[in-house]
Formats: structure tokens, sequence, C-alpha cells
DNA sequence: TTAATCACG
DNA sequence: ACGTACGTGATTAAC
């Protein structure tokens, strides 16, 4: 049985574009919607395999039913430019995938369509974002809509159509009549809009049997009905789509085998796509190899490694890779592979061995040694040696493009164009390649005296990790099962029936439907949604709760119990080159967001404690980020507040409401607090009203009087966006830089987002800059100190577990760090504590 | 695998 | 006319 596959080319890759993240391939161009139309595309062939694709474009001249309204189409908003280029670039990469593409000139896609399904001899399936489409359901002919997204589709069959009131699928275009199209600019009745028409066609069917009934609809709406029946046929008119465009619609015109070729390929390579090879079944071809022309020597006796090994104190370098196949490389041009073992019979070295011959080069110190991942490679020799020095490709790398980053080492290469058959020869190439590149872009700094000092620090404060009271979590454990068991109970006799709380859908369906409380547009049930309906049924404030203990149980207790080691303690992995801003990321368990706002947190919070004999010693910068913008832009108002006042938010709040310091009320300090917050993120009007809960047009007046009080930053802000838009980057005070490609979009989300972005990102990654200098000290100094370990980080706070005797030296040393390690225009002050757990040590 | 939610700075 | 706070990770449901 034949299957033809159509495409509404416009309609998916719009859909796909708004859809996809802002996706750059390295030559610059966009590929979002190219990339989202491949992805959508690779789904319904895998999931239909036709045996026949055509696909639809509009032309931009004028269609022939436009020259019969001449408005026609004015209504449909611009395509962003980043869009318009990819279009020619995707009909290119279909007709190298040997997919036939359509267009036609005075003819729309949709036309196009409606002929090629008409004239197939067999099953059809037509994909599209465009409702109008909809008409040529048929038995033989089911029209896929992608409702949002890209891959959520709803399969419109005649039984579907009837379910939605539509009896007969050509009736779609009586419904347009009737309703209009703004975005087709079909004027459809005045006064009609989407539910009226919705429920006309459901009774009447059609316009014709509408109007011969007429009489039975009463007063407005028959007015209406009258006095727009020339715009509702007019309207029907143009929504019919055309079934005799003039096009070859042969099946050997549309035939497609399933094997895409080797021209298609090579072109999305060049397009920068990823797991192409998981989309499609390419024809198989002859890998080439760019750049680097290494000779490969397959190792297979210690003899052989040994001799191979030895060249390295005549090179004096040192490249290997121990994750996965083993191989390394002396000279940059020879890479050296150990075979690995495929059977039980085969010979070859043990994996113990290899280590040991390689760790004897590792302590000399004439030897450059390179690695990816340094930390990692700490945790696989442990056994063998003690943490020792050596380049690190992965943070090279993160810190010469944090766009580019990647964590797995041949995905880095392939994203660099290496040959990644012999990736030792690869790495030392690029590593090279991206050093200059540092040294010449002013950020060899951050990756030399940051991010490399402070591998070892890492792998210390993991090592040690972080005692936790495993009776206490158990003792928390049981009052959450009950309270659970309660709260549960409780919820569905209100709801008078059992469904799964931690369900969106099903809540949202009980809360909106059943219960009947007001919801907006989306039906979100997030807790900000929730707490706007507190009172409006006693529900909400258990769903609240229940919701907080769940998330405290499956996280922070289930969760975290089984990643204890034997002493009760948790060690989380730092991940050092993850974020686009510099701070570093915490996961297995993430320890960096352990409950502290609320009470019932709290508890857990309390569970984490010191181990026997020693006490926490915790410190957190105050106000950093802010103290870093009143650095930064030089504002004397904001110099001068952090110089006299203990309390930045009040301080904030007198020159914004303009009264003296004492009569500042607590709603005030609020307003202010969240105005510095939003100062920090780049702040927006919608954003601030939304946490301050007040409107829109008070938040911009709290903004304005912001800007008035600091001059300078905003002045700041201004410049800061200004010249990431010309240079296409930020960077810290440090000279860490982000790329942000966002900023010159044509789309205003993305543009928006891009300036938010820049504002942002100068302070968060100078505080972690910061920070990260204060830890390479604070461990360094630590080694006097017996037993005193740094055992994390939380952004803005360091926690040091030590011998309960020296905790004032400690708490001495850490502050004092923390506080000098640099100099700003204010002072930078670090807040100090010590208690048997994390929180008593807070207060 | 992705979306929604919520924990943190 | 439109939709937004910045940076993360884990769990759950639902495909």
């Amino acid at each position: 049985m034949k299957k033809l596959l159509l495409i509404d080319g416009n309609s998916i890759v719009n859909r796909a574009f708004y859809a996809m993240p802002n996706l750059t391939s390295s030559q610059g161009i966009c590929t979002g919607g190219i990339f989202g139309f491949l992805k959508m595309l690779s789904k319904v062939i895998k999931e239909e395999r036709p045996t026949n694709i055509g696909v639809a474009f509009d032309l931009k001249a004028p269609t022939f039913r436009h020259l019969e309204y001449k408005e026609y189409k004015a209504g449909r908003r611009a395509m962003p430019e980043e869009l318009v280029q990819q279009i020619p670039i995707l009909k290119d990469l279909l007709q190298k995938m040997n997919i036939a593409t359509f267009e036609k000139e005075g003819f729309e896609a949709d036309d196009i369509l409606g002929t090629l399904s008409k004239d197939f001899n067999g099953e059809c399936i037509i994909v599209s974002g465009d409702k109008d489409i909809l008409q040529l359901v048929d038995e033989r002919c089911t029209v896929f809509h992608t409702k949002k997204g890209i891959s959520d589709v709803v399969k419109y069959t005649p039984e579907l159509l009837k379910e939605e009131g539509i009896a007969n699928p050509e009736y779609v275009t009586d419904l347009k009549g009737l309703m209009g199209d703004s975005s087709d600019n079909l004027k459809g009745v005045p006064g009609v809009g989407k539910v009226t028409a919705t429920s006309l066609i459901a009774e009447y069917g059609n316009l014709d049997n509408l109007y011969s009934h007429i009489e039975e609809i009463k007063g407005k709406l028959k007015e209406k009905l009258i006095e727009g029946k020339d715009d509702a046929y007019k309207s029907k008119h143009l929504a019919t789509i055309v079934r005799n465009v003039p096009i070859d619609t042969s099946e050997s015109v549309t035939a497609f085998s399933g094997i895409i070729g080797s021209e298609a390929y090579t072109k999305m390579v060049e397009l920068d796509f990823k797991n192409i090879d998981s989309m499609f079944s390419f024809e198989k071809v002859e890998v080439v190899n760019q750049k680097t022309v290494a000779e490969i020597v397959v190792i297979t006796n210690e003899d052989e490694l040994q001799t191979a090994l030895r060249k390295a104190n005549d090179t004096k370098k040192l490249c290997f890779n121990l994750d996965g196949q083993i191989s390394f490389t002396v000279d940059g041009k020879t890479e050296y592979i150990i075979r690995e073992q495929e059977s039980l019979l085969d010979i070859t070295i043990p994996q113990e061995v290899v280590y040991q011959n390689i760790v004897n080069y590792l302590n000399n110190s004439d030897i450059q040694k390179t690695v990816f991942d340094l930390k990692n490679n700490y945790y696989i020799l442990k056994e063998f040696i003690e943490p020792f020095e050596a380049n690190d490709l992965l943070l090279m790398s993160y810190v010469a493009d944090v766009s580019k980053h990647k964590t797995v080492l041949k995905d880095l290469l392939e994203s660099y164009g290496k040959n990644t058959e012999a990736p030792c020869v690869a790495m030392l190439e690029l590593f090279e390649e991206l050093k200059a590149k540092t040294i010449k872009e002013n950020s060899y700094s951050i990756y030399k005296d940051i991010e490399m000092p402070l591998v070892g620090v890492l792998f210390d404060m993991e090592t040690t990790g972080f005692r936790v009271d495993v009776k206490m979590l158990d003792d928390l454990n049981v009052g959450y099962t009950e309270r659970i068991s309660t709260l549960e109970e409780s919820i569905y006799e209100i709801a008078g029936e059992k469904f799964n709380i931690n369900s969106p859908k099903q809540l949202g369906e009980v809360l909106f439907d059943k219960l009947a409380l007001p919801s907006g547009k989306k039906k979100s049930t997030n807790a900000d949604v929730l707490e706007k309906l507190y009172h409006l049924n006693p529900i909400v404030p258990l769903i609240l709760e229940y919701r907080k203990i769940a998330k405290l149980q499956s996280t922070y207790i289930v969760g975290m119990k089984k990643l204890l080691d034997k002493n009760d303690r948790l060690h989380t992995i730092f991940k050092q080159a993850l974020t686009t801003t510099g701070r570093l990321s915490s996961t297995e368990p993430n320890l960096q967001n352990i409950p502290v706002r609320t009470a019932e947190g709290k508890e857990i919070r309390k569970a984490f404690i010191a181990s026997e004999n020693n006490r926490l010693v915790v410190a957190d910068y105050s106000q950093i980020e802010l103290r870093l913008m009143a650095h930064m832009s030089e504002d004397e108002q904001m110099i001068s507040d952090f110089n006299s006042s203990k309390d930045i938010h009040a301080s904030t709040a007198s020159v914004v409401f303009g009264v003296k310091l004492d009569e500042v009320t607590k709603d005030m300090r609020r307003k202010a607090k969240a105005v510095n917050f939003g100062i920090i993120y780049g702040i927006s009007d919608f954003g601030l009203s939304e946490d301050v809960g007040c409107s829109i047009g008070e938040a911009r007046n709290f903004i304005k009087k912001y800007f008035e009080g600091y001059p300078k930053v905003k002045e700041y802000m201004d410049n800061t966006v200004a010249s990431a838009k010309e240079k296409g980057y930020v960077e810290t005070l440090f000279g860490r830089r982000r790329v942000i490609p966002e900023l010159n979009s044509s789309v205003y989300t993305v543009r928006s987002f891009g300036e938010r972005a820049a504002m942002n990102m100068p302070l968060q990654g100078t505080a972690s800059d910061i920070i990260k200098l204060a830890m390479i000290e604070v461990h360094k100094k630590l080694m006097n100190v017996k037993n005193a370990k740094l055992i994390l980080q939380v952004h803005d706070e360091l926690i040091i577990d030590c011998p309960k005797d020296r905790v004032d030296e400690v708490a001495k040393i850490i502050k004092e760090t923390m506080e000098n390690v640099f100099t700003l225009k204010v002072p930078l002050i670090a807040e100090v504590g010590v208690g048997e757990n994390w929180i008593e040590a807070k207060d």
C-alpha cells in the first residue's frame, strides 16, 4: 500500500523556528527552523514509513485568490529575517535528501497539498500547523495538526472532526467564513468569533443550511449574520483550497526510498546538526578525516607500552585519555591506542598495568601533561597517585567559549572539526589553538589562575563529603509519610474522587473543571497560581502543603539516602565547566539547593552536621552581586549607601520612596528588595510586578524612581547592553566571557532575553570568579589547620568542617580571606557563623 | 525524552 | 500587540 506524506513547509518551519532555541551554526547561520523541521520529519518518517513525500512552500508572489481580494494576507505578520534566510537552505537540503519540493506562482502551499492528495492513489498524511487544511480530511487522508511546538500533533480523521462539531470536513470553510481569520485577513462575519461560529456550524453544518434556517436565530446574532452574509460567503470562498494546481503529481516525482544520500549528510554536518545518525538512515559513505593526519598505532603488550611512553622523556609531552578507549600521544603526531579486550581469551594489557605505567610519568614536572577533565582523571587514578598537575582541555574549552563547551571529549573534538579517530593528537592541537585564543582575548588568566587551581580544591571537597544525621532524616520521614496520607484523604474528600495529586494534568482538571476555580489562559497549577486561589476553596492550602511535603520527602529524604556512603556522608560532584556565567553546579546529590526558606525545609538542613568532635564554620558574602553593581557602575549614591548602611534594602527604600531611613516601612523595604533583585536579573516591569504583586504601571514607576536615585546604575546597564550588542559578548571583571547571539535576534522575546542575560552575567559571573579565588586561598590556608576541610560552596557561601577547638582560628581565616581576596569600591563583607549543624551555623 | 514543578543562590 | 525576571538540578508524569 502506497502512503504519501505531505508537509506544509512554511507552516512547519515557522512552528519549528519559534519552538526551537536560537540555534546557530559555527558559520553563523541560524538553523533552528531547519533543525526543528528535520526533527519533525524524522519522527513522522519513523512512525509512518511513507513511500512518497512532498513538501510544499508558499511563494511570495501574490496568489490568484489575492487578486480577488486585495487586502488578503495583509494581516499576516512579517517573517523574521533569521527565518527568511533558512527557507532556501531548507529547500536545498530537501532536494539533496531526494525529497520533492513544490512551489507554484499564484498558489499557496495548501493548494499544492490539496492537489497532490487528490491525485494520489493511496493513503495520505498531511502535516501542517494551519487549521484551514482540515478541509482536506477524508477517509484516506489524515491531517496531523501541530498544536504547539513541533512534536505535539493532533491526528484529524473525519470522526475527530465530527466530535469537534464539524459534520463534514468541507464545512471547515464554512466555519472560517463565519469566524474569519485575522492572520489571513479574512473578515468573516463581524462580531462573530470562534466560539459562536463553532456552535453555529455544529448545529447547522454549513452556511447554506444556516441561512435557510436564519429565522430560528434570535436577536443581535441574527442581525449580524444577515448583515455579514456577503462577507461570510466571500471569506468561505477565500478559505477554500484549490485542488487542481497545474503541477506534476505523478508518483515517481514524490517517491521516497527511506535512505538519505551522502550529499545531504555532508550538508547537515556543515550546519552543525547533532545526532543526525539517529534521525535518518544515511547511505554508507567513507568518512574522510579532516585536518590532522595522525598515525595510529595499536599497543598490545606492556613492552610496547613502555617503549612508547619512554619517548615522553624526550618530547616532554604526554597527552592521554582514560575515559573509554585508552589512548595517548607523546609527540602530537602518533596516537597510541591500547587494544581493548574483546573476549576473555584476548591477550592485552590489564587496565591497572596501563594506569601504573602512565602514572610513572605524571609527577615529572619536566613533562607537560594534557588531559580532558582533570578532576575525573583524579578519580580514575586515585588508587595509584595523588592529584597531579596537567593541562585540562575541558576547562580550557569552557573558558575559551562557554557556548561551545562539551562534557564529552568526542563531542568537543567534533564541534571543533577535529579527527576523533586520534583523540589525543586532536586534544593537543585543540588545546594549543584555544590557549592562543584565550591569551588574545585576555581570558587565559581565568583558566590559569582560577579554574586550574580550583580543580584540586573541588576534588578535595568532593572526597571529604558532608556528614548527615540519618536518624534525624528517618524521624522526619515517618512524620512526612503520615502527613501525606492525611492530606491525601482530605484532598480526595473535597475533590469527591481519588486522583494523582502529583499529576499537574489531573490536578488541573479537578481544580479548574470539577471545582470550577478561576484559571488563566493556561491551566497552570504552580504555587504562584494556587496562592491566588488560597481562600477560594479549602482544597488549595491542602494541595500546597501536600506538594511541599512530597517534594521534601522524595528529593531530600528518599533521594539523598540512596547516595549516602557507609560513613553517612554525601559526596556531591561539582560540575566546573557547565554554567554560562562561571558558577559551579552540584549533582548527585545537588547540595546547592538544600531547603532553607521554610520551617519544614530548615528541619532537613538541620540534618547536615559537622563530623565527630567538629563544628561547621559557615561564611557567606553579604549582597555580593549588588556590591559589584555599585563597584562597576561607580554610582555615588549606591557606593555611599553601602559605606554607610548596614541594611541596603532599607537604604534603597529610602532613596526610591523619598523618605528618611527611619521612616522606611516594612512594605517599602520589601518592595525595594524586590527591585534590587530585579536589577541583578536585568529588570523588567512585568517581572517586578509579578514578584511584588502590584500592577505593571506601579512597577514601572518603582523602576523609574530607582534609576533617578541611582542614575549611574541606569547608565551602566544601558552601556552594558549596548557594548554587548556591538561586540557580541559580555565579560566579568576578570575577563570571563559569555557570547550572547540572542542579542541580535529580531524576535522580541529572544532579544529581550539576551539583553537581560547581558546585564546579569557580569554580576553573577564576577561574583563567582571572586568566590572561586577565595576558595583557592582558603583551601591553601587550611592545609596548616589539621582536620579542617572545606566541604561545600553554595554560590556565595563556603562551609568548613573543622575541629571544635580550631573554630575561632578558622572563622578568622575564612572571613579575612573572603573579604580581602579582591578590593572593590565598597566593602566586601563575609558573615561567619559556627554550629553543630548547618542551620545553627547560619544564625 | 520532555514538560511541569519546586528546591536553592 | 506581545510576553519576560538571572543561574542551576531532581523528581514525577506522560508520551
